[in-house]
DNA sequence: CGCGGCTTTGATGTTCATCAAGTAAAGTGG
DNA sequence: CCACTTTACTTGATGAACATCAAAGCCGCG
């Protein structure tokens, strides 16, 4: 990555609207950091002070109920930015980010992102634009997983890594099975039992984490109306 | 309501921060439209025209899913703006509004709110903010929802209505037995046992839509166990 | 090399959806 | 305003879907 946000390769297209001083400010206030997989990057409860950009790797969002269990909110893939949900809305993050994988983040002053919203417009309607189609998605996902039955659920999981992730009908699963579970609401007994069970009926061909579809088709009928 | 957005005592905070010009202009490109029970405001797929603020009555959100199923996202009350969710990402609403008792809305065109955001900054920032917490809860909800049983679903709507709608422990349900289910991912059948279970044991006093939480602490209870 | 967490399969019980059937309430047209 | 139709409400019975418990093999890591 460059030293300059305004050539950055990584840049996001939400800063395209900004003006000399204003990508002065934005390159004065960031820093770049490299975490490894399993690594916190800020828990429910810690202060939010930090704009987060995901440059490389892959990161789920989660918080913890009760005592020990964990919901998956969401995963997040590279170009995308992290904690947008809640950054205008309250001062402490109401949910926890941790990394699936090696990851390399650009993080920003929180207030020079307020500070170039108020300065200026497009940005800032660039920036909603941004955080509705963020949240309309998570909450389409989860109004879906609601409405789906355990082979839906586990259907529609795969074609979303498959297609919105890796684009690809052949890869490496980043979560184990626990965390499919964690993030469609099943049990991890579940998800390995219809894994298999998919895998009998040949719509997947799985092997430990290696996973590729073998009957998309299928697949998709089974996301669409389980 | 007065004719002037700047003394109307309905008006949103979201609003403090405009200056004479911007009044001016919210002031021209508005207007009050009265809906009795069981009116459609618009429909997925209608094309994002307008703003709407809800000055009286009650709405619900909601999306038809399949053949004829229907899911209900949420309830909108007074002083609230409903299709906030994704007016700046999509041309189009994703989800349907409907009255569920009598109405006063108003409406202001949408290139008017957008150009008041390219204007003012705070006001900007104001609605980030408004919109961020309006997302936060929405999907707070559904998570929620996604974790408990049926008992302590219904115990949850329950006290959604009384805490965050009506402020009391006693009130008239504006919605029916079908509507709670499709807004908890239940049957209708399961909400009419469940509500009957509960006055069985004391927990609430129900009699058609009148309903009064008896035993609070125990409602809460099995809401955050469930 | 041993411990703890992940994975897998089977057996069992609980929760919930579905079907059925009847009553009550509410809207509709003559 | 009344007969009629539809929609809401209610209860019971049944089976399917799912959670839970148990047990054993696997794998990575200190």
């Amino acid at each position: 990555m460059k030293d300059n946000c305004e050539v950055c390769e990584h840049r996001s297209y939400l800063f395209d609207d900004l003006d000399p001083a204003e990508w002065s400010l934005l390159n004065n206030s960031r820093k770049e950091v490299a975490c490894k997989k399993g690594s916190i990057i800020y828990r429910e409860g810690d202060p939010i002070e930090n704009f987060i950009y995901l440059i490389k790797g892959l990161l789920k969002v989660f918080r913890t109920v009760g005592d020990r269990k964990e919901q998956i909110i969401g995963i997040t893939d590279p170009m995308d930015f992290i904690g947008l949900l809640n950054i205008f809305s309250k001062s402490t993050y109401i949910y926890s980010v941790a990394t699936i994988e090696y990851s390399e983040l650009c993080i920003i002053d929180i207030e020079t992102i307020r500070k170039i919203v108020k300065m200026n417009g497009r940005f800032a309607l660039t920036l909603l634009e941004k955080m509705s189609l963020m949240n309309d998605r998570l909450l389409e996902t989860r109004l879906s997983i609601n409405l789906k039955n355990l082979r839906g659920r586990t259907a529609y999981i795969i074609l979303l890594f498959a297609r919105d992730i890796y684009k690809s009908n052949r890869f490496e699963l980043p979560v184990s099975r626990k965390e499919i579970a964690e993030l469609i609401d099943m049990r991890t007994e579940n998800v390995i039992r219809i894994l298999s069970e998919f895998r009998r009926d040949g719509i997947i061909k799985i092997e430990g984490k290696n996973i590729e579809i073998a009957d998309l088709q299928r697949l998709v009928r089974i996301s669409e109306f389980g």
